[in-house]
DNA sequence: TGTCATCTGTCATGGACTGACATAAATTAC
DNA sequence: GTAATTTATGTCAGTCCATGACAGATGACA
């Protein structure tokens, strides 16, 4: 890699490490876009040559996480039902997640603690996975033999979606609670939903419902 | 009521009209304040007076759905399990959404239409529906018995409010269709969930199941 | 080294939004 | 009906986010 691709990583990183303690200390909001790149000691305008947007430089790490997602998904076994696929796959995130170390990791947590105190920044980041959720539909929908403007995927989908919504909102700043929140909503969906409801209906082979009795023996993973 | 009150009341629904018809004819970002403020014959600065943003004067009958359907959500016997509840205040705003005519039908119809042909708008409509969300948790818990907190409470708001938001995404830009659209999720989400998955784990009466055979019987309504 | 592509800073601009203050209008009191 | 009070509006100035245009600096490469 040349030395100009290392030079832009390089303020891009700065860039999103100046950010995030401006907005960790001051406040999102009372951050001008002008203190982060003075931090930076870089002209506002190359600021908007890295980033789109304020909003933009402060969810980047949640959209990298996004992207990590997808990949996980498309990586599982086409044998796996789609749910299952999906919660793997977000297992799966998290102890990538939980394995990162070094400037990187103190990064994630940052940006973790700033999303989850800032409201604007919450709404963002909920808009982020919604947007990606066109993409998981349809990977959902490979799966599933459907076309991807099918209910019956939509709903896997959304449905999954709701949950990894419904961890956000907790009051969690921790990984480790987040992944163990995670696996209650996970058991109160398998508790709620019918057995195969995320199989073509025709499907001959109902999904194998698991024993009750060691639901949430994987959980501490 | 006095003068004052009806001159506000007309100048912020000439200022909603204006605004429908220039975002329609233009598009969203395309409209400037100082465009509509000056349709209207009012200052810039009045306009921010009336409405917190230019999303806000977009979005501001959205959110009066919102209120409508929190309304008849309380409205409801408590004798109704939580997701039927859910379920029937949306068939009754939807209802009573159909019988408005005169101007303020034509307002909200231009409404629906430039919510779902603009992206941002979108958005800004999905976030206002979760922001409302805490609000149909604390009414579910307290049909529930439960605390605002809850889990369960909370999965099922979640998926209620997919169902809505997948309604949102469908391309039907016209009432009626939205309605079919709706109850061809609310069967299959029928389909999809258990008996009795919305009421409080020790209950001893489950949810009585309907008969599958009729089960879309009362779609048209 | 010289050419080329690309990155960056500077400048100018537009549009969303806000605070402060003065004016005009409606409400109320007398 | 007039005076006093309250409240809505207009004007002005200013901040901040974001973008286009252009020129200069810097790394890439022959």
């Amino acid at each position: 890699m040349g030395l100009r691709e290392r030079k832009k990583q390089r303020t891009r990183d700065a860039l999103i490490d100046a950010a995030l303690d401006l907005f960790l200390s001051q406040g999102y909001e009372a951050t001008t876009i002008d203190q982060i790149a003075a931090e930076v000691e870089v002209s506002p305008r190359t600021f908007f040559r890295y980033f789109a947007s304020k909003e933009d430089v402060a969810l980047s790490l949640t959209a990298d996480e996004q992207e990590m997602f997808l990949a996980e998904l498309v990586a599982r076994p086409l044998s796996e039902p789609p749910f299952a696929a999906l919660s793997q796959s977000m297992r799966a995130m998290l102890g990538i997640l939980r394995e990162i170390d070094g400037a990187e990791a103190g990064r994630i947590m940052k940006a973790q603690r700033l999303v989850h105190s800032t409201p604007s920044l919450l709404a963002g980041a909920m808009r982020l996975i919604r947007e990606n959720e066109r993409r998981l539909v349809a990977e959902v929908a490979r799966r599933m033999g459907t076309a991807p403007d099918d209910l019956q995927s939509q709903l896997v989908v959304s449905v999954f979606v709701s949950i990894g919504l419904l961890c956000m909102n907790g009051p969690t700043e921790d990984l480790n609670g987040l992944a163990r929140r995670y696996e209650d909503l996970l058991t109160l969906a398998e508790r709620s939903l019918r057995p195969g409801w995320d199989l073509p209906v025709g499907s001959a082979e109902p999904e194998p419902e698991p024993e009750p009795a060691s639901a949430s023996a994987s959980a501490a993973s």
